[in-house]
DNA sequence: CTTGATCATGATATCGATATCAGATATTGT
DNA sequence: ACAATATCTGATATCGATATCATGATCAAG
């Protein structure tokens, strides 16, 4: 057993201690610890290593009281509550926020009428900027209300952001354009899609990336093989039903987010088609629900919680901007990397008969 | 418009202003706030009244730095990071984490040896307590790691603690119990049960719950519809299939999860059973997954959320109470309320033929 | 080798809240 | 009405970190 702590119940280590045991002043820790300053090789190197020997860790709450990040209060306005991204772009967001020692607020809210008094009370609050997850993202009363009141709004994967907010987002074009490459390469020449909902904005960029992807293999669009969707498992079960109760169903389906393709998925296990021999399914977004269902979905990976923590930190930035030059500046717009999961729901189109 | 701040950049409204408009001192406030000592009436009311004038709201970081409740530390050691629960463990945990301006470590862990050097890394870094969500919170070796550096641990959503740990859970017993009397008040008899991962504590637990209900129905124990699974997905597939399959298959089953429920109603949707008419499925946990599928699962309701604020708060209160009685004490137990929700996967028993 | 500029370091004030203790006020008993 | 408590309230110190400014160290150029 090897003894940690001497004689103190008091645990934690100070930025004083370690300023003592490294024999330098608390401020040299202080600059050494955030890289800002230059500081000689010779101390930093003592500093460093003192600060291993003594396992310490900054006090965030205690940075963040003097450092201005504190003091700051961002808004989470929702109004999905049940989505699984919301989980995960809250846990970015928290975790952001709890490193720069910032307030979070929540606020959940459904019909536009709800919309207004939950702004208003986020406004009351007093919070000096706003965070809106989709579908909020795209209500463009709500951020009018909201910058019409001075307040910085973020909006975090929309596939098009309004104008006079910032934004945090992947390219949804680019996304499925490679999930559509990454099927015509396969060999698929019949493909399905499914659409989202209508007013959201990434349904209709997803499939004009579709489209394109199409286009460079030179294949046809088969208006009968898109069917409209909503985004809910649902949906995606009524949709597969359509596309593959049909003589000549495709060998291929490509559901605009996760939810819908593993309701496609149920629909063919249910038809006893074997996945992904005899149809290949991807779907996009990378919900938890891609990697739970079997087999596992082939799709197009959200950085959700890099995207929260993102968020986080830009509309802060923001707000600190506006509160030094005391005027909102230009909105600042993030394009984060998504990634193509490769998993075991795609494979090489089937031979046909 | 209405005017928001008058003229000042820096937004945040201190304890200080409050006290300045109501015409007392800070610590008049802050007592007010913190309600532990009391206030005289027509004071209490002034500050009330200064506060919601000025949209006040206290600053968490700045509060935490001299409570004590800053610089603790508190490892969360996690070994299954897709699982959907332990995104809202997190976000339970972090919100009250930030409340409590308590900093959180995460360390993620794969088998044993793995579980040594994750443990003795949480060590290193100085954490006060350590918080273990399934499967590790029945890990005897991390605990007994964790216990013997003298750091206090807490389990979180195990069946069945560990003793010296303490813990966060609902009880899977009552639970499993309150799912089965469902199940038998809507008539059925013949109910198939789909265990879960023999190396959990939980699985034990929920399948003896589910013997108490038949017994309490006078309903025997049909061997043959007692299948093992995995808390997977496929498992739950895989269960279903073996369920189904049979001419006398069983007219509602109760998976130990939700995962393996989903799975089994895919596989019967597939062999075009309607969902309840024909046959009734239920969970365990109401993870997203239950209400995105459809039709919605009925299944109980674990406060995942509540627990992970519960947990961090109750962890808190042992690592403080540790360091002021200098030695750690009873393990502190928590036993949150389940909620049975009774959604549409479940409906009366189907008549006979 | 000195001067002036540049750079690194430290002393001190400060952030927003609470702990502590002393002083002020109200309450009680006689 | 007065002393003795019991209750409130406020002044001040403090938490752990950073901002700011002044000072000491270092270096290039003359």
């Amino acid at each position: 057993m090897k003894q940690r702590r001497e004689s103190d119940n008091t645990s934690s280590v100070t930025i004083h201690e370690v300023a003592k045991h490294a024999g330098v002043s608390s401020m040299t820790v202080s600059r050494v610890i955030n890289k800002n300053v230059p500081v000689r090789e010779k101390l930093r190197t003592k500093v460093l290593e003192s600060i291993k020997a003594l396992n310490y860790i900054p006090n965030i709450a205690a940075r963040s009281t003097r450092s201005g990040d504190s003091g700051i209060r961002i808004g989470i306005l929702y109004s999905h509550p049940s989505a699984s991204y919301l989980n995960e772009i809250m846990l970015g967001g928290l975790e952001q926020a709890s490193k720069l020692g910032t307030q979070v607020l929540l606020e959940k809210c459904g019909g536009l009428q709800s919309q207004k008094t939950a702004v208003s009370r986020l406004v009351e609050a007093g919070v000096d900027g706003v965070i809106l997850p989709p579908p909020l993202c795209d209500s463009a009363p709500t951020v009018q209300m909201l910058t019409r009141e001075g307040i910085p709004v973020l909006a975090l994967a929309t596939a098009r952001p309004l104008p006079m907010v910032s934004a945090v987002r992947i390219d949804d074009f680019e996304g499925a354009l490679a999930l559509t490459r990454h099927l015509t390469k396969l060999g698929h020449k019949r493909i399905g899609f499914i659409k989202g909902d209508p007013s959201h904005t990434p349904t209709e960029v997803r499939y004009e990336g579709f489209l394109q992807g199409l286009d460079e293999a030179d294949l046809p669009l088969l208006d009968d093989l898109v069917v409209q969707g909503m985004f809910t498992y649902k949906s995606g079960l009524e949709a597969g039903r359509k596309l593959l109760d049909r003589e000549d169903r495709p060998t291929a389906i490509f559901a605009s987010n996760d939810d819908m393709a593993a309701g496609v998925m149920a629909v063919a296990h249910g038809m006893g088609i074997h996945i992904p021999e005899q149809l290949s399914i991807c779907g996009f977004d990378d919900t938890p629900v891609a990697s739970t269902i079997w087999p596992q979905l082939t799709t197009v990976h959200q950085p959700i919680v890099a995207m929260g923590k993102s968020a986080i930190a830009t509309i802060v930035e923001k707000i600190k901007e506006a509160r030094t030059s005391g005027q909102m500046g230009k909105p600042k717009r993030q394009l984060m990397k998504f990634t193509l999961m490769d998993r075991e729901s795609t494979g090489p189109a089937p031979h046909r008969d």
